[in-house]
DNA sequence: CCTAGCGGTGTTTTT
DNA sequence: CACCGCTAGG
């Protein structure tokens, strides 16, 4: 390329700037500019060095303007860090800065600008999990659909794949559909999509999906931004789902400057619509792409690397590849196998603390697990060793009921059709506004057509003159924040909410730790707001509901204050660290219970093993518990299958004496042997009067093979589910069934 | 209209 | 275990 010679000088020259230099593939990427590009980064082969040379060589080489370039990448983390790095090297842009954001950040943006669609605003809230199930529960309850043979919750799933395929409520066939909770689902979708313009709501796919919509109807409008956004860089492509990839095809057909930068191994968001396949329709959808492979690691050692590698390479579906690197071999992996989840957090805790002797410091570490519910073990460990930790996901700070209350308040004064946050509100907190008022309220709106607050002004046409005096005062408090909105700072109505609703006052008057509690995050709330509106004096109130309906937990991670991390083998992905314990391997858990039934779900749980262990740099820790307690009674659970693929000699066990476990256990040197123990060459599990643990193989006269999925009832009727391979699920009874354990 | 107390139920992962 | 929704009693 022509280009290549001037730029390579300025290269060079930035190369020595960085002191670390870009091996040929990082910079063939680097330098292609113009046209479709394919770049399959493996983990840890300096991805994000890659795409942002790349993106200051667009600036500063080649003269783009960073207007021009869009980048999208999969949290508002990874969105900052590299808007930082960018604009720190970009050197003077005259204020020129190029857009980088989420999917879900950039819709919103380009929503709020130009949605125009009859009966919604530019105004419209965003709906969280608990709003969009609220929304459906009553869809459902309307049609009188009976929502235990379909539960509210999966035919919500089955919407959202809807629209992560792109397909509107018009698009959908309902003959072609056999019967089952997909046609239910299909059935609700356009209900559900009608509540949502009553309430001028948009759910988290609807922010991609309208997107899509409204650069389909509006060419011009796409024009524009096909003009605006002439480069553009998708990174974690392998879990983008059908709509996102809509969305970049419409904004890449005049000029098909798009560079996706992906990773098969990684995908790990199947189930939120991810779809593989946009890896591989994007060489035909774009021809003449140019695909570059990043085979060098550069972040792991070479055990943690190949013990990584053997576990996905079982997975069938899987382009192969041959990622290698330079580094020493490094320390074997540790494998503790513990008595139960209490012992098995202990001992993490306790390699914890080793390596912050060994001169570590707590945010070169993480621990990883596959379900949230595993951190309150781990937290009870490490509060009482005084270890500073923060714990990623979960109950996010803008899902807690007292924040969610204060919010609803905010987002009905911002858009009064918003009946789902009324609702809420409208008695919290307790002001003699009970449900029978308000059933009343909503029956006489629906009969009117009217928006449920101009119901409530009307109320004394439905309720009797007590409840009505106090829906009265209600409606005039509102009506006064409207007017605190107009006039003044979010901070004031802030202030007014919590002074004129009496939220804070009830709250003291509990005084309860738990009370206290939810102050304190209501007085973090009012520094949010605060410091929002000091930031860009220009903060609004919608503004900073927007933020908080796209904020993931992740983006909350602070890796300066010297805080160990732990989250969901989900959320690290993006991540990496000096030291990374995993916890919980154990069929049942990793891979999932849920995985069992389906190779593709099975195949994900490997990825997500892959990408666990990739995050870790040096040292790599990783457990499981003989025994386990899960919802107040206790499961045993046998060792992951995964294991079984590590080579053994990259594994030592952690010794007994290191974890100073005060011999407490029975087991002592006797189980050493029951240590080592993987499962390829286990025993099955001894009859510990607990047999058809979740993950054993089984056989069955009639169904043939099969694996337990679940299991119920005590020990004497013992009941559990096994899925057999093309017979489904049989709920069968132990003492009957006559299953052999394989 | 409110609240306490009961029983039933469920946990994969999240922008 | 912990949260939810429902019911009975105040």
């Amino acid at each position: 390329m022509h280009s290549s010679r001037t730029g390579h000088d300025i290269e060079s020259h930035q190369i020595s700037m960085d002191s670390n230099e870009l091996n040929p593939e990082q910079l063939k990427a680097v330098r292609h500019t113009d046209g479709p590009l394919m770049l399959v980064a493996g983990a840890g082969s300096g991805k994000t060095r890659a795409i942002t040379f790349r993106i200051l060589h667009m600036i500063r080489d080649k003269g783009i303007d960073p207007e021009n370039i869009l980048a999208i990448t999969f949290t508002n983390k990874a969105a900052a860090e590299m808007r930082e790095r960018v604009v720190k090297q970009m050197g003077a842009g005259g204020g020129r800065v190029p857009w980088i954001s989420t999917f879900h950040s950039l819709c919103l943006r380009l929503l709020r600008q130009h949605m125009d669609f009859p009966g919604y605003t530019k105004d419209f809230v965003i709906y969280d999990a608990a709003d969009q199930l609220s929304v459906v529960k009553k869809c459902m309850k309307a049609a009188s659909i009976n929502d235990e043979a379909f539960p509210p919750k999966t035919i919500l799933n089955h919407i959202s794949g809807f629209k992560n395929d792109y397909q509107l409520p018009e698009h959908i066939n309902l003959d072609a559909l056999p019967y089952g909770h997909k046609l239910k689902a299909a059935h609700v979708y356009p209900h559900y999509q009608n509540a949502l313009k009553e309430n001028n709501a948009l759910d988290f796919d609807d922010l991609l999906m309208m997107t899509v919509k409204l650069f389909q109807q509006d060419k011009a409008l796409c024009d524009h931004y096909n003009n605006r956004f002439r480069y553009i860089l998708v990174d974690e492509f392998q879990d983008t789902n059908l709509t996102q990839y809509h969305l970049i095809q419409l904004l890449s057909r005049a000029h098909h400057n798009v560079c996706v930068v992906g990773d098969d191994d990684q995908s790990i968001y199947r189930w939120r619509g991810a779809n593989l396949e946009n890896l591989l329709h994007f060489e035909k959808d774009f021809p003449g792409t140019t695909v570059i492979k990043l085979e060098e690691n550069y972040r792991s050692t070479q055990t943690i690397l190949n013990a990584a590698g053997a576990v996905v390479r079982e997975n069938m579906t899987r382009r192969e590849k041959n990622l290698w690197t330079r580094n020493e071999a490094g320390e074997p992996i540790l494998y503790y196998r513990a008595e139960d989840e209490i012992d098995e957090a202990r001992a993490v805790c306790e390699r914890i603390h080793h390596w912050v002797q060994d001169g570590a410091s707590f945010n070169d570490m993480a621990i990883l697990y596959r379900t949230n519910a595993q951190s309150r073990v781990l937290e009870d460990q490490l509060r009482h060793l005084n270890v500073p930790y923060q714990v990623i996901g979960g109950l996010k700070f803008y899902e807690r009921k007292e924040i969610k209350d204060i919010l609803s308040y905010l987002r009905v004064v911002m858009n009064p059709s918003d009946a789902v946050s009324l609702k809420r509100i409208v008695n919290t907190p307790v002001r003699g506004i009970g449900k029978a008022s308000v059933d009343k309220v909503e029956a006489y709106c629906s009969e009117q057509h009217l928006p449920l607050l101009e119901g409530l002004r009307r109320a004394a046409n439905v309720v009797g003159t007590g409840p009505a005096k106090k829906i009265e005062q209600f409606v005039l408090m509102m009506d006064r924040f409207q007017k605190v909105m107009q006039e003044c700072s979010a901070v004031d109505l802030l202030k007014a909410v919590f002074e004129q609703t009496g939220y804070l006052t009830a709250l003291q008057k509990e005084n309860t730790q738990e009370a206290k509690s939810r102050l304190e995050n209501l007085n973090e709330l009012y520094s949010a707001v605060e410091q929002f509106v000091d930031i860009d004096r220009k903060g609004t109130l919608k503004d900073f509901l927007d933020t908080t309906a796209l904020v993931a937990d992740l983006d909350n991670l602070d890796d300066s204050r010297g805080v160990l991390a732990l989250m969901t083998l989900h959320t690290c992905k993006g991540l990496e660290f000096d030291s990374v314990c995993i916890l919980g391997f154990e069929n049942g858990l990793l891979p999932h219970a849920s995985s069992l039934s389906s190779s593709e779900e099975y195949e994900e749980e490997r990825r997500l093993c892959y990408v666990g262990f990739t995050r870790a740099r040096k040292k790599l820790m990783i457990s499981n518990a003989r025994r386990r307690r899960i919802y107040g009674s206790t499961f045993t659970y046998q060792p992951s299958d995964f294991l079984s693929a590590i080579p053994r000699e990259a594994m030592t066990m952690e010794s007994s004496a290191l974890t100073s476990a005060p011999s407490r256990s029975p087991y002592g040197q006797a189980d050493a042997q029951d240590n080592w123990s993987l499962p390829a060459g286990s025993a099955p599990s001894p009859a510990s009067g607990n047999g058809f643990s979740v993950g054993t193989k089984v056989l069955h006269s009639k169904f043939g093979s099969g694996v337990v999925v679940n299991r119920e009832g005590g020990e004497d009727d013992l009941k559990v589910v096994v899925f057999f391979k093309g017979v489904g699920k049989k709920k069968l009874a132990v003492a009957h069934a006559n299953l052999i354990v394989v």
